[in-house]
DNA sequence: CCCTGATTCGC
DNA sequence: GCGAATCAGG
């Protein structure tokens, strides 16, 4: 595989887009993760932060995904200086529950309100059968703009498998974030997935 | 261990 | 120019 226009311009959509290298060498296909990082450093534009700024030392930071308007048709623009806002916000959430059973659910459909509807509403989280905790919920929702969008064939042991938006639209993904030790989800779907039987007595709050 | 990006250097 | 190997870090 040769780096052509149409690759190279993807490459630099997608990395103006806060996409990891390795995402970027999936989607692009017959190149690694390496040759992607090669080639943003020949093209110039590896450092994301604006040239000449100083190095903030410590700055992951994702880009935040535009989300809405995925764009059926997006016309090749240029991302000048994408903005690089708040750290991830790392609350605490190890509610160990050693014994007690676990009831689950599966997320057959996505809790994705966003999907296409153009006139509509985002609809708020679906009351769903059992209450989850809003916290739970509000982490989700944020989550999802971090997700890999992963597609079906991207999941791994390792990456979550909670899907989002609507299956039937392009505008669909699976989260992809680091799963949980064990569970098939990110700790935040984890969190709307599992629920203890004992969370409704014991998160009185 | 999983993942990041950064650099080096033979090709 | 290219990218695997390697490095450095979370």
């Amino acid at each position: 595989m040769s780096w052509t226009d149409e690759r190279v311009e993807l490459l630099k959509k997608m990395w103006s887009e806060g996409q990891s290298a390795s995402q970027i060498a999936k989607e692009l296909g017959g190149v690694t993760r390496n040759a992607v990082i090669g080639k943003v450093h020949r093209l110039g534009l590896s450092n994301r932060t604006a040239p000449g700024a100083a190095e903030p030392a410590a700055a992951p930071a994702e880009e935040p995904a535009p989300q809405a308007a995925p764009a059926a048709a997006p016309a090749s623009r240029a991302r000048p200086a994408p903005a690089r806002p708040a750290p991830a916000p790392e609350p605490e959430t190890s509610r160990a529950e050693p014994e007690e059973s676990e009831a689950e659910e599966a997320p057959a459909m996505s809790p994705a309100r966003k999907a296409i509807i153009p006139a509509g509403q985002p609809l708020p989280p679906q009351p769903s059968a059992n209450e989850i905790s809003p916290e739970a919920l509000a982490k989700v929702s944020e989550v999802e703009k971090k997700s890999k969008r992963l597609g079906l064939m991207e999941l791994t042991e390792r990456t979550c498998k909670w899907p989002v938006g609507d299956p039937a639209t392009e505008d669909f993904w699976f989260c992809g974030l680091p799963v949980q030790q064990g569970k098939p989800y990110c700790e935040a779907h984890v969190g709307v997935a599992f629920q203890p039987m004992s969370s409704r007595r014991d998160r009185k709050r």
